[in-house]
DNA sequence: GGGTTTTGGATTGTCAACAAAGATTCACGA
DNA sequence: TCGTGAATCTTTGTTGACAATCCAAAACCC
């Protein structure tokens, strides 16, 4: 397939907006101005365009017939779709990561785990979810999936829009200690081989997060999200 | 998220020629001149390019840095990463399709199945995989699934590189009449609104084809598909 | 004659300019 | 005062042109 680090000037672009889109600089809905984006990126607005093209493949920015590109602005809902498949995707990536870790690989993540032990017992109101951290111990477990598909649609697809969501909607359940024992449970079946058993955790685990955004969905009307 | 139908110009450049390497018009590897894209389109190299980073972003095509785009070009290995993939994510649709199809779309796709089963009984070697008849029945499921990203990565992002395959590496081990019997079952589960087993079902279709697959990469070497 | 260098052609990556569409502003009138 | 419409201004979509790079064939040397 591909694996190219990077040597495409259009795709050096996509990544630094996408970037700036993730950390928030660039607001949803936020409009895209090519001559902007173009001189503050020192280059002709030619690259811009294909890096903005490439942005609307993955959903990131959407383009309006002769309006231009505005940055995706998502809804409760299209989270809650994305949870769904996450599930699945995350539970296959537990699986073949409980029958393909290294030793080596399995020491590293329960070290990881520690560490984060510790920042959770820090932070006195356990905030976990959305901290950087937490998609690490997700992350580590889909690169040790070893399956490159898996991995590009997970972590170059899905966690942008994720994160971005959780930006801007501060969401998260404040289930910190909750969503920390969890991932200890997924390890433990990691460290013993058992796939079946990983992929059931992680997909409980994936799927209580999208239950406890779900019940966001009763309370408050249709979502206020504007443009 | 975005639904528009096609108003962008790079879009439907990128659709046409995506349609142009499933067909095998385009073969894997094959050099991908702007120039001629251009004129043959009757566009400028401009959004031909823009086309290309479209494309490039689904790995349909792949740029080496000053020569340019190539079609991709698959190993095995590339398509058992992809059925590993799709074995979760049919698993989803058929999960979500068994608790969200409605008795309508439950009766289409009856009938779409009892026109596969005459097909079949008339084909003399029961061919049926590698029919398009039989991505219309996961095509049928994950529609019904109702989920636009579930969607799109199935039907935008996977199929195509899974019809690629299958027509240039003419695979599918015959298995036809096992095939429409395995959906006849997921059919059934669907039916009865039993997402569990339709899951299942849908998990161990898929899975056997991974595995029948999996088989070929034994016995013959590493893989002469050239450049 | 075989291998190496060089030269020419072709192709990519980038840019600046043009036309069309959209948005904004300002004047005008009810 | 508020809505309406025309004119300007901005931004997009597209095109053609330029420099740099790569590929191939011819010329050259040993």
């Amino acid at each position: 397939m591909k694996m190219a680090p990077l040597h495409d000037r259009s795709e050096v672009l996509a990544e630094a907006i996408c970037e700036e889109i993730v950390q928030g600089k660039l607001g949803p809905g936020e409009k895209l101005n090519e001559v902007a984006l173009a001189t503050r990126f020192d280059v002709s607005r030619g690259p811009v365009r294909e890096a903005l093209k490439r942005l609307a493949e993955r959903s990131l920015v959407t383009f309006a017939p002769n309006a231009g590109a505005r940055v995706v602005s998502h809804t409760l809902d299209d989270i809650v779709h994305l949870l769904d498949v996450r599930e699945h995707l995350e539970g296959a990536a537990a699986r073949l990561a409980a029958s393909r870790m290294t030793a080596d690989e399995k020491a590293d993540l329960r070290r990881l785990l520690d560490t984060h032990a510790l920042a959770v017992a820090a932070s006195q109101d356990g905030a976990y979810i959305q901290h950087p951290d937490d998609l690490d111990f997700h992350y580590v477990i889909i690169k040790a999936a070893k399956n490159p598909i898996l991995f590009s649609i997970l972590c170059d697809e899905l966690y942008p829009h994720l994160r971005i969501f959780r930006r801007h909607h501060r969401y998260t359940a404040g289930r910190g200690k909750r969503a920390l024992e969890e991932h200890r449970r997924i390890l433990v079946a990691i460290e013993e081989g058992d796939a079946e058993l990983a992929e059931l955790l992680m997909r409980k685990h994936i799927s209580a997060a999208r239950e406890t955004l779900r019940e966001l969905r009763k309370p408050q009307e249709p979502q206020e999200r504007a443009v």
